[in-house]
DNA sequence: GATCCGCATTGATCTAGATCAATGTGGCCA
DNA sequence: TGGCCACATTGATCTAGATCAATGCGGATC
């Protein structure tokens, strides 16, 4: 896709309707592309924050710690909009999970330009405060939850946003590995393995090769997520 | 303090300089004000978001899962704007640490109002910002470190937050309880003690009573806290 | 400043999930 | 279409931190 092409999708669903040619010329001005090919971590030691649209594909942002431990703090696909923090305690990037078309820009830059218009930055925030209604809800499975519980939210979550409906099912193709999704929830490739397998076994869910999920039992998943029951 | 009193520190805190009258005046119509003694939740169960803003005192912000698990999300201080979402997989409520006073607004209400100044959509979101980017800390901490690296690296933040510089040491008196700081950093009461004692064992905090601490070397502490060596 | 209660500390034991170790298999490429 | 390799699964064992169980002690109250 055109770097015309691509600034227009992040025009479209980020600036807001109605802003003026002015604004939109000058984020076109600060704007920068870049494709990533599955693994690729194009903000990699970045030492500015940086905020990335995502186009196409989908990505992880993940953050180091020491002894080479790396925790995925989110998932991204087309459309998100991503804030990713020069290096501090920890060092953060995104990484392609599969290949990634990016608009992107310096955060600070950015910000300056958004100020102009009420109504972008009142999307960025809208945006922000989505972000950390996940992230909160992470804290809460990675603090509290047992193996099988992370599991099965993951698997509700990530329904909801890649899922499609079959039926009375969910189906998705999950771009992300064993390994990532146990980096996403503080457990280790062969854990994860073994919930999916008693999931599988308590018929939950239905696996096809290794990426594409079936959810049979929504209820049932999340009923075993850990969830509070809001009736109560 | 008069609810006069604590909608200025309100005001001069968060409203942008220079704010029109008008906009001052119409928060002022939709603020909402609460004094919460130690251990009162005064938004359990709130079915909309809320946005409260902390003029003095300290408060947890609390997730509640199933079982009667409690996970901490955060900590907040006299200044701080916290959202508390309405009540989804997680029931969240803000619980007093010590006395506080509170201003308070329905979130929909608020962002309405903010989107009137450009200023304070963007105050609102450079706090947000930083809120994900604690929340963020906090999820690597808990997927990824020991339960040593975690309080390590709790008590260097907090004394980011609330420490007194004592030459080269640094002193805090912590409001939040044993268990509290386990509810924050997914681990029991006994655990907690436990790193303290090793922390106290190895000469690099001492403390005073049961909230009083002295953090004796930063530099050993954040060596221990699990962070990425930013000079690698 | 004596009393008391709830929080904190310390110790013994247990267990969910990590680690170590094969074995199986989906999906890509020649 | 067969072969290969990275990823996934499954099994055996180990361990950090949970749980269970006393005991200690700070600080509020009188």
């Amino acid at each position: 896709m055109s770097y015309q092409d691509l600034f227009e999708r992040f025009a479209v669903q980020v600036l807001p309707l109605g802003v003026s040619d002015g604004t939109h010329s000058r984020f076109k001005s600060i704007a920068r592309f870049t494709s990533a090919r599955t693994g690729d971590a194009p903000f990699k030691g970045t030492s500015t924050d940086q905020i990335a649209f995502v186009v196409s594909g989908s990505a992880k942002l993940v953050a180091q710690a020491s002894h080479g431990r790396e925790q995925v703090v989110a998932f991204h696909f087309a459309g998100d909009l991503v804030s990713i923090p020069a290096s501090t305690a920890h060092a953060y990037s995104l990484c392609a999970l599969e290949d990634c078309e990016l608009v992107y820009f310096p955060a600070d830059e950015f910000m300056r330009l958004a100020e102009q218009e009420s109504g972008m930055v009142a999307e960025v925030l809208n945006r922000s405060l989505q972000a950390l209604e996940r992230c909160r809800e992470k804290t809460v499975a990675l603090g509290r939850k047992t193996a099988q519980e992370k599991l099965a939210g993951f698997l509700v979550t990530m329904s909801d946003r890649i899922g499609t409906c079959s039926g009375p099912n969910r189906e998705m193709v999950l771009p992300m590995s064993r390994k990532d999704i146990g980096d996403s929830l503080g457990l280790t490739i062969e854990t994860v393995s073994r919930q999916f397998s008693e999931l599988r076994s308590l018929g939950l869910i239905e696996t096809q090769g290794r990426s594409g999920i079936s959810l049979l039992k929504m209820q049932g998943l999340k009923e075993r997520a850990g969830h509070v029951k809001s009736a109560a």
